[in-house]
DNA sequence: AACTATTTATAAGA
DNA sequence: TTCTTATAAATAGTT
């Protein structure tokens, strides 16, 4: 739909990625409370932008009892059930002992999201803010790192990439002009062919992708990304 | 799309309802694909049809660290289902669910302490420490309120013991007069006294106190620890 | 943000 | 269910 077939790969304009992102979006919303609607079924919809932005759509606005539900459907499926207490007699007990936990992990979160502040002592205030303040450092280090293997991987795709240029230097008739096509003089590495929509028999089961598996973690390495990376990193 | 135009309402002929659904899904899971290749999002969609059946989707097939994503943001809003559990015969269900919530949690909690952080992409990162960023500003400032209210207190209570003294000089009975001050009589100087403000490494520093340094750097999580909170709350 | 030319999705029919 | 086909919808490229 559009004017123009569009290939199953990531958008590398960012322009056309984001308002892509924003109308697609809103077809997948609709879609999804339609099916909600028309078919009486239950939907859970979770989408985070490339920058982090979430939007979500859930059957009757009941994300987390859908999410529970799917929780309870995937546990079973794994057949998770681990450490399990043998006597019926003590099942409540356990059972608020669990609760309790959940609450105080709760609560603890709460409080690291630095909301519900107002019951904490001047004490409790400066140790969260020490372990806060552990927890950035920690983070940010881990960041710089992965920001400089990203750095190393690029630096040896452009290392590769000159090799090739200097390999086959005649390709230079095939475009020429202001507005060249950016891409692929020499037919690219065909690992970056769109993977095909595998077809549509998913019966039962989760429909997976096939190649994707660690598509993201390598090369959406684009200057923009890189840049957008480094300001992060400068602007924190 | 279709020979008809469609209202939007629940079909009522089952068998309609079944191939729409038939449909509909396959398109929906598609499109949910497309956009995260495309635009480089992550999306997790979840779908139960009328009879229970579960289909799903997710960006890379990581459901779960997508969903534990969704946590983090959207944690404020959640509160557990108090589903009390009735009978016997679902009580393995219920504990598995309050594990797995349990899991979840403590995964998250791991990753604001700034530890598993391995398993997170740099946008990942990135997010994490803007929150975290957020959080240490609210309570850099709730703890700056708190040290500000005890110095005015503390101030006021001054002024009070001058006013005494001035007053009384040979400290007998009972102070009472036209402006009895609204605390207690006899300040309890020790209890004002006992919290040693470093107040004054506020705003950048972290707080260099005593042994404090990694005293929580896991979870508590004993129903003491929970009691012992409280206890710390209310007594500071 | 609006506008279209096209491509896609899909409702109905077989 | 699957396929076919007419039509409604979504949306890519453009303004």
């Amino acid at each position: 739909m559009g004017r123009g077939k569009v290939e199953l790969k990531r958008i590398e304009n960012k322009i056309n990625r984001q308002v892509t992102f924003s109308k697609r979006r809103g077809g997948l919303l609709k879609k999804a409370h339609e099916i909600s609607v028309l078919c009486d079924a239950e939907v859970a919809l979770i989408v985070f932008s490339h920058k982090g932005k979430l939007f979500e759509y859930s059957t009757d606005s009941c994300m987390d009892r859908i999410l529970e539900k799917y929780e309870r459907y995937s546990f079973a499926e794994r057949q998770l059930v681990p450490s399990e207490p043998q006597s019926p007699a003590n099942w409540t007990l356990e059972y608020s002992k669990l609760r309790a936990r959940i609450d105080l992990l709760q609560r603890n979160h709460r409080q690291y999201m630095g909301e519900d502040l107002d019951s904490m002592s001047l004490k409790d205030l400066q140790n969260l803010e020490q372990q806060l303040d552990t927890a950035l450092k920690n983070i940010r280090s881990r960041k710089e790192k992965a920001i400089q293997e990203q750095n190393s991987m690029l630096s040896k795709q452009i290392k590769e990439k000159e090799q090739e240029m200097a390999n086959q230097p005649q390709w230079e008739h095939q475009n020429h002009g202001p507005n060249a096509p950016p891409m692929q003089p020499p037919p690219p590495p065909s690992f970056l062919m769109a993977p095909q929509f595998p077809g549509l028999n998913m019966g039962g089961g989760a429909y997976q992708g096939e190649a994707i598996e660690a598509r993201r973690n390598e090369l959406d390495l684009t200057l923009d990304s890189l840049y957008s990376c480094h300001l992060g990193c400068f602007a924190a």
